[in-house]
RNA sequence: GAGGCUAUAGCUCAGUUGGUUAGAGCGUCGGAUUGUGGUUCCGAAGGUCGUGGGUUCGAGACCCAUUAGCCUCCCCA
C-alpha cells in the first residue's frame, strides 16, 4: 500500500523538530521567567466539555471520536448501536451512543475545566502555560492545519490589568528573542467594540460590526461598508464607524480622540480606561530593546465570543500570513463549569505559523542541525570492543558519540558521517589499539592526527 | 458550506494536434575505491501513468464518474 497521512497533518523530520523545539524553548523560558507553571491535559475531552464554547462554526469543527462500543459482546447492544448509526447518517447529528468524546479544539477550555476541577488545590491567581497539539476538522490550506500546536499562557483569578500588560510583554519579549521583524502587537477592547455598536444604534450587532471591521486590512473600507450594509447597519452608524477607524496618531492620541467621539457610551469609556491602564503598566514593564510595535487598533476583533475585555492579536508585516498569536480577557470562563467570579486572561502563540515565518525569513540559528559530535568507525572484532570503551569515555565527558554499528566498507562509514554532518570521526584500527591511541579526523578541514584519548577529548571539548 | 487547480519512478517534474518499447534530474543500490567522506566517472534496480468506466483501429493525453492532495473564499492559529 501507498503510505500516507491524514489531510492537514504533518510529519516533523529531525531537522524540523529541532527548529520547533527552538521556538518552544524560547517560549518556555519566557513563560517560566514570568512565573507561569506548566500544565498538560488529555488529547481528548468529553464532548460536552467542548460543545457550545466556540460558537456555531467552532462546534462544527470539533473532531469527534467514535465510541468503540463495537467490542460489546451482547447482540442487543450491537443492534442498538446500529440503530443509532442509522439515525445519525439519516440527518447528521451526534448522539451520545455514537460519540461522547472529542479531540481538544484549543487549550483554553480544557484549562478552564482543569481550574474548576482542581480549584481547591490551586493557589490563585493561577498562572499556567501549556504547549500541546489541538485538532480542528477545518479545511486545510496554507498556514492552516487539522493538527497544530498551541502555546498558551493564561492567568486566572485576577482582574488586574497588570496581567494584560505582562502578557503583552511576553509577546514582545518572545518575538524579540526570535529576532522576528515587523511584529505588530495590536490591542483593542471588547468594551470599546460594544460601545461602538451602541453609538451606531445597534447594540445587539456588536459581532456583526466587529466581523466586518476585522476585514478592513483585507477588503478595504469600501468592502467593509458593503458588508456593514448587508448586516443592516444604518448609514449614520457606518459614517460614525468611518470617523472612528480613521483616527490616527500615537496610542494615547488615538484614545483621546476616541474618548471624544464615543463619550456617550459608558462601555466605550470603560474600554478606553482599561486600554489606557494596560498601556501604563506595559510602559513600566517594557524593555527598550524590543523593536515590535504596540498599537491600539479598534478594527481588531477576535472570533471567540468568550472574550469580554482587552483583546490582542499579533501579526508580522514581514510576511504575508495570518495572525501568529492572539488572546484576551474572559471574565467568566470558568462560570461555564460552575465556578463563578473567576476572571481570566490569556495569550496564545501559533507556533506552526511562527515556524513558517521564521523559516521563510531564514531566522533559525544555523547550529540547530548539529547532532552527534563524533562517529567512531567500526573495524570489527577486537577493534570495535576497544572502540566501545573509548566511546563511553567520550560520553562520560559530555561528548555525544556514536559508533557505526556494522562492520561495513570504510568509505560507506565515511559517507554516513558526511551525510549526517558529523564534525569529527575517530578511527581505531589495529595500530591505534596497539598504541592505546585514536586517529581523530576533523571532517570540516579534513585534518587527521593520531592522539592519546585524553588529547582527543580535549580537542572535542574545545569545540 | 462555495469555488479553482492538480494526480506519470522513492522525490521534483517533462511527455508535441491521440500513434511503436513512457523519459530527465535528484535519491537509492553496485562498481572504479575493503584504512579515508564531499567532487567525478561507469552501471543497475525502480512505473498496471490515482481508481472505475467511456470515445477510438489506437488513450498517459480526450469525455464522464470517483477518490486523494493543494489552493482561494467563509472562519480561524
Amino acid at each position: 500500500m501507498k503510505p500516507s497521512i491524514p489531510q492537514g497533518t504533518r510529519d516533523f523530520s529531525p531537522a524540523e523538530v529541532r527548529k520547533r523545539q527552538y521556538i518552544l524553548g524560547i517560549l518556555k523560558e519566557i513563560f517560566e521567567e514570568y512565573g507561569f507553571l506548566p500544565l498538560e491535559t488529555p488529547a481528548m475531552e468529553n464532548l460536552t466539555t467542548l460543545t457550545g464554547k466556540y460558537g456555531e462554526e467552532g462546534d462544527r469543527l470539533i473532531f469527534k471520536i467514535l465510541n468503540n462500543g463495537l467490542h460489546d459482546k451482547k447482540e442487543e447492544a450491537k443492534s442498538k448501536l446500529n440503530e443509532e448509526w442509522a439515525k445519525m447518517l439519516e440527518k447528521p447529528y451526534n448522539t451520545p451512543k455514537v460519540t461522547e468524546r472529542a479531540l481538544r479544539y484549543d487549550l483554553t477550555i480544557p484549562f478552564a475545566r482543569f481550574v474548576v476541577m482542581h480549584q481547591h488545590e490551586l493557589a490563585f491567581p493561577f498562572r499556567r502555560y501549556q504547549m500541546q497539539p489541538v485538532w480542528r476538522a477545518d479545511r486545510p490550506q496554507k498556514g492552516r492545519y487539522r493538527e497544530f500546536w498551541q502555546c498558551d499562557a493564561d492567568v486566572v483569578g485576577s482582574a488586574s490589568l497588570i496581567n494584560e500588560a505582562e502578557l503583552l510583554c511576553i509577546y514582545r519579549s518572545a518575538f524579540h528573542k526570535m529576532k522576528l521583524p515587523g511584529v505588530v502587537v495590536k490591542v483593542n477592547s471588547r468594551k470599546l467594540l460594544a460601545g461602538l455598536a451602541e453609538i451606531c444604534n445597534a447594540p445587539d450587532k456588536m459581532m456583526d460590526i466587529t466581523i466586518a471591521l476585522d476585514k478592513l486590512d483585507k477588503i478595504g473600507w469600501e468592502g467593509v461598508t458593503k458588508e456593514l450594509q448587508q448586516r443592516n447597519i444604518e448609514q449614520s452608524g457606518i459614517d460614525t464607524i468611518e470617523k472612528i477607524i480613521s483616527v490616527t496618531g500615537s496610542n494615547e492620541e488615538k484614545l483621546r480622540v476616541l474618548e471624544q467621539l464615543m463619550g456617550t457610551s459608558n462601555s466605550a469609556l470603560a474600554g478606553i480606561t482599561e486600554l489606557r491602564d494596560t498601556l501604563k503598566y506595559h510602559d513600566a514593564l517594557k524593555s527598550n530593546e524590543w523593536k515590535s510595535e504596540l498599537q491600539v487598533d479598534i478594527s481588531l476583533a477576535r472570533g471567540l465570543n468568550y472574550y469580554t475585555g482587552v483583546i490582542v492579536e499579533v501579526v508580522s508585516n514581514a510576511v504575508k500570513m495570518g495572525s501568529i498569536g492572539g488572546g484576551g480577557r474572559y471574565d467568566n470562563l470558568t462560570g461555564l463549569f460552575g465556578l463563578k467570579n473567576m476572571s481570566g486572561v490569556g495569550v496564545s502563540f501559533g507556533i506552526d505559523r511562527i515556524y513558517d515565518v521564521l523559516d521563510e525569513l531564514k531566522l533559525f540559528p544555523e547550529n540547530l542541525d548539529i547532532t552527534t559530535q563524533v562517529l567512531l568507525v567500526n573495524f570489527g572484532k577486537e577493534d570495535e570492543l576497544y572502540s566501545l570503551k573509548v566511546m563511553q569515555q567520550l560520553r562520560t565527558e559530555g561528548i555525544s558519540a556514536e559508533i557505526y554499528p556494522d562492520n561495513i566498507k570504510f568509505d560507506k562509514q565515511m559517507k554516513y558521517a558526511n551525510k549526517r554532518s558529523i564534525p569529527y570521526v575517530i578511527i581505531i584500527g589495529e595500530q591505534e589499539r596497539a598504541e592505546q591511541k585514536v586517529s581523530l579526523k576533523n571532517f570540516v578541514t579534513g585534518e587527521q592526527q593520531v592522539l592519546s584519548i585524553v588529547d582527543a577529548i580535549d580537542i572535542l571539548k574545545g569545540t
